[in-house]
DNA sequence: TGGTATTTGTCCGTATGTATC
DNA sequence: GGATACATACGGACAAATACC
């Protein structure tokens, strides 16, 4: 539940757009329309706004406008990142999820481990591999770094159900940055046991680095994504070309 | 250049980071340091502030300060999108870069067409396929479509050289918002044709939804990306987690 | 063609809240 | 408790682009 103002504008706005109570391509009411509705100043209406168009949603025309450019998926029920997530889309679809832990250990990061994840040399950190599931179909092998010094006690068995649950909840740490990069890469003895891969040999491959509110980087994740199932969204504003 | 006060500190700060005058893990000075020395609000401050945490290049941390996050790219020299795009990589490591344009054809939008896309069906468009190499490795082939109402008198000649040079500069086109999916799709022949696979039979596939100032999705563009060297990146602030 | 109203973009100043040190 | 630093919110002013008459 957001506390700010302009969040739950925010959200009730991105609402009536996803129900689409405004139009594909239609403009939506003026700022000043909203000031009166919402009773709150244009800046924070504004702020609003700026983060829908951040997400997509709006395009704000100078003179004109704000246009709803936002369309609901068309494409794949496993459709990842950006607008909406994988759980969002386990909800909305009503999917079974499910997750199986094939590893799980902790050990010292190492020069080769320093590499991989960037943590520093000599930190202590809990590794796991996981198998996840949508719909009884493997999809995702998942290599997880996590700092012991800041997720402590972590457990197979909490690895099985969510992490990000035992975070948030026990832990109370809050996740507030991350950097993703997705690579190509080809696959290994592990990728080809678990995952259907229909004579396909290479694997999309995302790599997470996540930071918690003290700015420390305190988890890497790996996730090897079936290449048939993944699908992986952004969108820029005001952006440069993509090539040249 | 920027006009605007806010982008303009933007900028310098983004490069006071760049070229680590504020380093790594430390703490910029105060907003209201900025406020005096750039001579301006503490609100435009904290624009270009969002805008920096907002592309990876700080941690905004309430009550301590804003910590600089960013790391210069340790990885590939083709790294894509997010904070740096290839063309500044290109600048940034003086490196070769070539186009070759091996279809260009004018057409009407039908069903097919429409389906990939998302261009409306009998809507007039370039089609042209090019094959872009970097230090004369074919990387990428690139499938682009351009409404011609829109990208007039394009021709296989400006193809070669820069598309974008000929929208901004001649027709005065600005692009605003793209959207960008990437998926992993089995290769065709063109891409066993052009591109050095090593075996690989995949390739990276990024989808280029492009949108002008006008709101009117005008590009379509599908780069396929030799898997060796393709890096995308993402940066994402106050972000769900990427896997329940 | 021109003038006026509308709408978004930028910028400023101020006040108050909240977290950290 | 007090000082510092970021977060939120309000209100006002003017610029720039567009729409309308």
């Amino acid at each position: 539940m957001p506390k700010a103002k302009y969040e739950k504008i925010y959200q009730i706005i991105k609402e009536r757009i996803e129900a689409n109570e405004y139009e594909y391509q239609q403009l939506l009411p003026s700022e000043n329309t909203f000031v009166t509705e919402f009773n709150s100043s244009r800046n924070t209406i504004r702020r609003a706004l700026v983060s829908l168009a951040n997400e997509g949603y709006v395009q704000s025309l100078q003179g004109k406008g704000v246009r709803v450019i936002y369309q609901p998926h068309r494409t794949s029920q496993y459709s990842l990142s950006g607008i909406e997530s994988l759980y969002e889309s386990t909800q909305r679809n009503q999917t079974i999820y499910s997750t199986k832990v094939i590893l799980f250990v902790k050990l010292i990061v190492d020069e080769k481990i320093h590499k991989r994840t960037s943590f520093p040399v000599g930190e202590e950190i809990y590794y796991m591999q996981r198998v996840r599931f949508l719909e009884n179909v493997p999809l995702i092998i998942d290599h997880n770094y996590f700092l012991t010094k800041v997720v402590s006690h972590l457990t197979a068995e909490i690895a099985e159900e969510s992490i990000y649950n035992y975070l948030e909840n026990t832990l109370d740490i809050h996740i507030t940055t991350a950097k993703r990069i997705v690579t190509v890469e080809p696959i290994t003895q592990i990728d080809e046991e678990y995952l259907q891969l229909d004579g396909l040999n290479c694997v999309a491959v995302v790599s997470n680095y996540t930071y918690n509110d003290d700015g420390v980087m305190f988890e890497f994740t790996q996730s090897r994504h079936s290449p048939k199932h993944f699908e992986f969204h952004q969108f820029a504003q005001r952006t440069r070309p993509y090539l040249v």
